[in-house]
DNA sequence: TAGATTGTTAATCGATTAACAATC
DNA sequence: TAGATTGTTAATCGATTAACAATC
């Protein structure tokens, strides 16, 4: 549907608008302005309008934008309105915490299969989900139609397992480990590097600034 | 040591730029040059030079960079050479989690506390530290020196706390439940919002882009 | 129709990259 | 000294903001 190539500065602005959507339609909010939703989210006005027209005018000049419609609209240019098959690498506690967490679900993205090495936690089960051991990984990736692998592994084999992944034909890499993969050009990687977000805050922290 | 205010783009590589020089340094290597860490990086060398002459010439010229005093020199600017105290708000999956991962203790992110609503973890322990009740919170944080709070609690009730925790004097927070939070100028707050993460990869694997 | 607000172009601002003089 | 590579200024690129004509 689009033409030119969106920036990802865009991209990473999408899901707070659509939390922000999600509210006001949860509050049955119909109509909102870009200056409306602007003193509300703290961002300008010129810059919404400016990021919803790279997807096509979704307001209506006198009007505004329609909550629902807009809300609807940005879910699918998220891929919201389709389901997507996820398996998690590393049933430590991190990859527990995501399998447990709802709300992921709930935005159609499934936890389908759990993988780990340790054969202590073959058989057992987080959530209804057994987890399987690493070697049955490519075989399952192929037969479940999985697009996203959740690496809540050890940076120590993360580059290995990405690598398996990627040649069993995963598309998505939801990366944990803290180490940056190398993958082709069409493998898309999203990184939670959690400890550069602490140290980050910890810079601010600091007295240098103001 | 510094002048002016330096971006915030900056400060986000920052830890890339440790992880990397760590590396280095267990491999036993001693100097680097900006290109050469431009080629492992994969970034530009003049945009590492840049981001460096911020803080102060590290370098040498016709020599480069030594690997460990810049190492040293990146942890210090991060914060990284004194210990912070933290407390975690919510003992749930995700607060369990990060309790556990012990690379943070490693770089002196010390959990001295956990809290949580649910009476039923009181006294519980997690990592050897004892789950307590919400209304002890004020107090701890008072009387054992904590500048870092991480909320990963459900956004409901993430609003609330932390107005409970600026009232009582911390400087940070660490938020991962999917809110905007509202703090006063000099409270700082890194968001970790795992969904927008996500969504973002489910954007970038539907067919928009190339 | 008049008022409101978008879509979009133009101006500004900031961040990245290139170039090179300084210097080890 | 000659070679290498930084620190830093200048040029470019991209992203944000401002402005306003189009239009509901």
């Amino acid at each position: 549907m689009e033409d030119k190539e969106i920036s990802q500065a865009v991209i990473s602005r999408l899901p707070r608008y659509f939390r922000y959507l999600g509210e006001l339609k949860d509050e049955g909010i119909e109509r909102v302005s870009s200056q409306e939703l602007s003193d509300i989210m703290r961002v300008t006005a010129s810059q919404i309008r400016q990021d919803l027209n790279n997807f096509g005018g979704f307001g209506q000049q006198g009007y505004g934008y329609n909550v629902g419609y807009l809300y609807d609209e940005i879910g699918k240019i998220l891929g919201l309105h389709e389901e997507h098959n996820l398996i998690i690498v590393g049933a430590g506690h991190l990859g527990q915490a995501l399998v447990n967490y709802m709300n992921f679900e709930r935005r159609g993205f499934i936890f389908r299969g759990i993988f780990d090495s340790d054969e202590r936690l073959h058989g057992t089960q987080i959530r209804g989900i057994t987890v399987r051991p690493m070697r049955e990984m490519e075989r399952f990736v192929k037969d479940n139609d999985i697009d996203i692998a959740v690496l809540t592994i050890p940076k120590s084999s993360a580059v290995e397992v990405a690598e398996q992944l990627v040649s069993c034909g995963i598309k998505g890499l939801w990366n944990f480990a803290h180490v940056d993969l190398q993958v082709p050009d069409d493998i898309q990687v999203e990184n939670v590097h959690l400890s550069d977000s602490l140290m980050k805050l910890s810079y601010n922290l600091a007295p240098h600034d103001r």
